[in-house]
DNA sequence: TAAAACCTAGGAGTTACACCCAAGTCAAGC
DNA sequence: GCTTGACTTGGGTGTAACTCCTAGGTTTTA
């Protein structure tokens, strides 16, 4: 199976079928006529697993370390566990920073409302954003 | 003014003063003597202006076009507002796209907490994984 | 006077791809 | 047999906002 045929079957561009290849993510056979990649079945299982993975937050470094783990015969499970318990604080971190920054942005455009154009003199760029407090 | 000064002044690192300065978002004067950065009120008010805008969630392309902009002698607020107002719904949307991540890796986990590791074997690498199904 | 602490320009590393390139391959139609 | 179009390959670039590093020059301090 060729790349793009690949990525057909599974949903991806064939650009990411063969970036992943050349990360080391995927490993396919040669086809000896002509040199080019020929995914399996195993490739296409293995793919479905990046996949998943990336679904659930998993970068695509950790995703590699697991399949390494799986490689050697130990079972990656624990490592996956403690990996995702570890992510899931990170996110929520992610979250409560955008939503501080929704906050701010909306409570500044709301502001400007009622503010007027200025034009820029002297140090002053932009006077909405000059003079705006950051009262949180 | 040196770098390390202006970025203590502000509370940001010298590598940052000067990264900024490389990128073109400040524009010193230059010691005739040594060849140094010599920043002045005019670059330290710039500065504070380039964090408060990062602050509000603008990137530093954006920040380049306003102080373009400003330099023009036009006002930048239009330019300001209408930017801002477009970064709401981006934002709103990844706060969407981070939940939706969290609940899934949260559902997970709970999932696998009754669930045994498993050893690697055909072409399955982690069954918590391999298992896991989509359900949203 | 020598070490410590600064400065400079430039390049690399970070993430997960997308896009582009030149060169080779292959199936189809004429 | 030949062209055309669609594919493949490896390798390189670009993205955002820095941080870190290098090599070489400067300034300050003990």
């Amino acid at each position: 199976m060729q790349a793009s045929h690949l990525a057909k079957r599974v949903g991806v561009t064939a650009e990411t079928v063969r970036f992943y290849t050349r990360q080391g993510l995927l490993s396919p056979q040669r086809n000896p006529a002509n040199g080019y990649h020929d995914y399996g079945r195993h490739d296409e299982q293995q793919l479905n697993f990046i996949l998943k993975a990336r679904t659930l937050g998993f970068s695509l470094k950790e995703i590699m370390q697991i399949l390494q783990h799986a490689k050697h015969g130990d079972s990656p499970c624990p490592m996956v566990r403690d990996l995702l318990a570890q992510h899931i604080p990170q996110v929520k971190q992610q979250i409560t920073e955008l939503s501080t920054l929704l906050t701010r942005m909306e409570t500044a455009l709301s502001q400007w409302a009622v503010m007027p154009d200025g034009v820029p003199k002297g140090d002053s760029v932009c006077q909405l954003i000059d003079n705006w407090q950051q009262n949180e």
